[in-house]
DNA sequence: CCGGAACGCC
């Protein structure tokens, strides 16, 4: 905006003629100050006129100070109930001063005014005194629709606003545009729409819907509550647009999926009607288009923001670096940054979320910028740390926390839980979990994921019971403790299906993330059947629940369910994941089907979106050496990234045992004694290997080296579940149980019965998982 | 002269 000139003729004219100054005459402060203190005895130029001049330049201190500078010379006459609404006005709700002007309002018995009682009352709910406030309205000669309208907009909340507003239908106070507006942006929750609509209806009773602060109201109010459609009819039909009401318009469409176009296309309409975007519409607009996550668009908007001035505007970029953040383009984060002239908190805590490579060190130039850390800050810090596995900082960061109170901050403790969690200090976060005052179901999810993930499933369960009574578990409560019991095979089925029974109860079984968890529990806990039965009972199946299923079938050697499934998935749009693929190598690795296994792995790395993983690889070693493709299994091994994995050497030694590759299985051990010395299998397959092929010596020295190294066999462990709440557990040699005779003497009976079996159908029928022959005699 | 509206990032 180009300042206007001073009139200066005007100005002269009127001082010379005795002729108040019109406010628009008054370009500037430093003018409207000069002329008005060379007027004698400030006669020719109205005080009032000159303090709001003053307050509309947001310098209310002088039209205070020139306030003051009259009551100190004495010029009482020059002041009327208008400087004193005006000087109220301009307190800013500032509370000293409102009481120092309203003792002044008493004495001079400007009081009575209801003006000056309205600007006293504004004054006072500014400071939140409501008390002073409520207590001048009550006592009113008179009170207007103005008076009202303060007491609306001075409501503590949206409750004690529509009591009031009750009151004055009661009382036959008709609302005008200003009640309206106000009343409306007390509506814009779900609780209050109801209200607005009945409100709307009476908008249109009065005749008031052309208004343009009631337009703009009701605008928000429909957009808030996704209907786009009567938003936009009431933007089309209104008379008048001006910034706000464009802002409302554009931003009502980041409330909806879908709309960046539609957003974009008003921002260029706005622009062909010759209205240079705020950052409202700006902000609204990139916003639509993260929520989209259309790079492109945002793209743009960043362009036409820089165009038009807009291109350092501290909520514009922030939000322009939240796009480029979203979708990963880290390097347009760092330059947005770079080039910010006020960069505030949001601005370094993007930054900071952004890059997590830098974060520590953007954190405390942020310090050095005199910008300090809110809450969300110190969750970006800490995501960051937790995904570099730093485990000092982490601590530090903690400390820093607690010093600085954030640690009380429910979500900043659970970002710490989940952190120790990550570091497996599990003591860490239980205690973290113990000091915080306010738990909500969130940090009660953190601990329990966070002992899932440490395999304390026990500890996960327990927590879980504890607090079913109390609390009411969400999704993501179902979906660690579910991941509990899956991976834990001395907790009963029936702990699961006690789950299941609450998830039935609370409604939650269509939830993706819980019927995806339920499915891959009873998968992985071998009930494929009751698997597949949640599988088919789902009806927005997740890339989760495809890969859980698809994985439930490969677990089970069912090749062709797990390959119809996961075309059946492709088919439905649902991306595979890397775990996806996994599930289906293993199903081919299960079947034999290494000519299809070879192809989706290759697939895997035409796709460049995936990287194949150190388990990818090892379950190809593991297919290839199984079909006895031995030295195509070595040289894919060879070709992995990184060292090999302990799994994939120990898949290719069991494969070497299996097709009796002395030479391969020697090579093998050694790279598998480099990275894991104490491993008793490796030395356990070698020798049982050595032994099958006749050389003995070489066993009795594996065994004299285990020795001599201290390397112990672990002893097996397993459990049966009989359906009760417990479990039965057994290890070799273990004679505890109350009925271990029979035990004993069924096994020896089923051990028979196989070996029966295994004769009818030849020696090499079936190998279970590791290269381990099927045994006929069982360790109970 | 006193009372009113949009947006939002982490």
């Amino acid at each position: 905006m180009i300042a206007r000139r001073p009139n200066i003729k005007v100005i002269v004219s009127a001082v010379a003629y005795h002729r108040p100054i019109s406010i628009k005459d008054l370009p500037s402060n430093k003018h409207a100050h000069q002329v008005f203190d060379q007027s004698p005895r400030y006669k020719f130029l109205s005080i009032n006129r000159c303090m709001l001049k003053h307050i509309h330049n947001n310098w209310p201190g002088r039209a205070i100070n020139v306030f003051k500078q009259q009551l100190q010379l004495g010029f009482s006459e020059n002041i009327d109930e208008v400087t004193i609404a005006i000087a109220l006005k301009a307190c800013n709700g500032e509370l000293g001063l409102g009481l120092q002007l309203h003792g002044f309002a008493i004495t001079s018995g400007y009081v009575s005014f209801t003006t000056v009682s309205n600007a006293l009352m504004s004054v006072y709910f500014k400071a939140g005194d409501f008390g002073r406030a409520l207590y001048i309205f009550e006592n009113l000669n008179c009170p207007d629709i103005v008076s009202c309208n303060t007491v609306l907009s001075g409501s503590k909340n949206s409750e004690s606003a529509f009591f009031f507003a009750l009151e004055m239908n009661v009382k036959g106070i008709q609302f005008d545009a200003v009640s309206f507006t106000k009343l409306l942006s007390y509506c814009l929750d779900l609780e209050g729409f109801l209200f607005g609509l009945q409100l709307h209806c009476l908008i249109l009773k009065y005749g008031l819907d052309c208004e343009v602060f009631v337009a703009n109201s009701l605008i928000t109010l429909y957009s808030r509550q996704g209907l786009l459609i009567h938003a936009r009819k009431i933007f089309d039909e209104m008379p008048i647009h001006d910034l706000v009401s464009w802002g409302a318009m554009i931003s009502g469409y980041t409330h909806e999926g879908n709309c960046a176009t539609d957003s974009i296309q008003l921002l260029v309409e706005m622009l062909s009607v010759g209205f240079r975007p705020d950052h409202v519409s700006l902000t609204g607009a990139v916003s639509a288009c993260s929520q989209d996550g259309n790079l492109e668009l945002g793209r743009q908007i960043h362009g036409l923001s820089m165009k038009i001035g807009q291109g350092k505007h501290t909520s514009v970029c922030n939000i322009l670096m939240s796009i480029y953040s979203k979708m990963e383009e880290i390097a347009d984060v760092r330059l947005i940054f770079k080039h910010m002239n006020d960069r505030n908190v949001i601005s370094w805590t993007t930054m900071i979320s952004a890059d997590k490579g830098e974060s520590i060190s953007l954190f405390n130039e942020m310090r050095w910028d005199g910008i300090y850390p809110n809450d969300v800050t110190f969750i970006g810090l800490l995501h960051s740390i937790t995904s570099r596995n730093l485990i000092l900082e982490g601590r530090a960061v903690h400390g820093h926390c607690v010093r600085t109170g954030f640690s009380s901050k429910l979500n900043v403790s659970n970002c710490l839980i989940t952190m120790y969690s990550k570091f497996n200090e599990m003591e860490n976060a239980s205690s973290i979990f113990e000091e915080t005052t306010s738990r909500e179901i969130v940090s009660w999810n953190a601990l329990i994921s966070g002992y899932a993930q440490n395999g304390m499933h026990q500890e996960a369960l327990d927590v879980y019971f504890s607090i079913m009574e109390f609390y009411q578990p969400n999704p993501y409560t179902f979906g660690s403790v579910l991941s509990a019991i899956g991976a834990a095979e001395n907790i009963s089925l029936r702990q699961g299906q006690r789950c299941h029974s609450h998830i039935i109860r609370l409604g939650l079984d269509s939830d993706p993330i819980v019927s995806g968890s339920l499915l891959d529990m009873y998968a992985k806990r071998g009930s494929i059947l009751e698997s597949l039965r949640v599988f088919s009972q789902t009806s927005l199946k997740s890339q989760f629940a495809w890969t859980a299923i698809i994985s439930a079938c490969a677990r089970h050697g069912d090749y062709e369910s797990a390959m119809a499934l996961f075309n059946e998935m492709e088919k439905e749009g649902v991306k595979p994941d890397s775990i996806t693929y996994l599930a289906v190598l293993t199903a081919c690795g299960r079947k034999g089907m290494v000519d299809a296994g070879r192809e989706i792995f290759n697939s895997i790395i035409r796709d460049c979106s995936i990287e194949p993983s150190p388990e990818h690889y090892s379950c190809m070693v593991d297919m290839l050496g199984r079909a006895g493709k031995l030295d195509e299994a070595e040289e894919l091994l060879g070709r992995s990234p990184g060292s090999p994995s302990l799994s994939a050497l120990q898949s290719l030694l069991g494969a070497c045992r299996m097709h009796g590759n002395v030479e391969m299985a020697e090579r093998v051990v050694n790279a598998l004694m480099e990275i894991k010395p104490m491993e008793s299998g490796s030395y356990v397959l070698m020798s049982n290997l050595y032994a099958e092929n006749g050389h003995w010596e070489k066993v009795a020295k594996i065994r004299k080296g285990m020795r001599e190294s201290g390397v112990v066999k672990e002893i097996g462990f397993s459990w049966v579940d009989d359906g009760s709440l417990s479990l039965h557990g057994f290890s070799s040699g273990d004679m505890s149980h109350p009925q271990s005779e029979e035990i004993f003497c069924t096994a020896h009976c089923l051990g028979l019965e196989i070996q029966l079996l295994r004769e009818e159908e030849g020696k090499d029928g079936c190998h279970s998982q590791g290269g381990k022959r099927a045994c006929p005699s069982i360790n109970v």
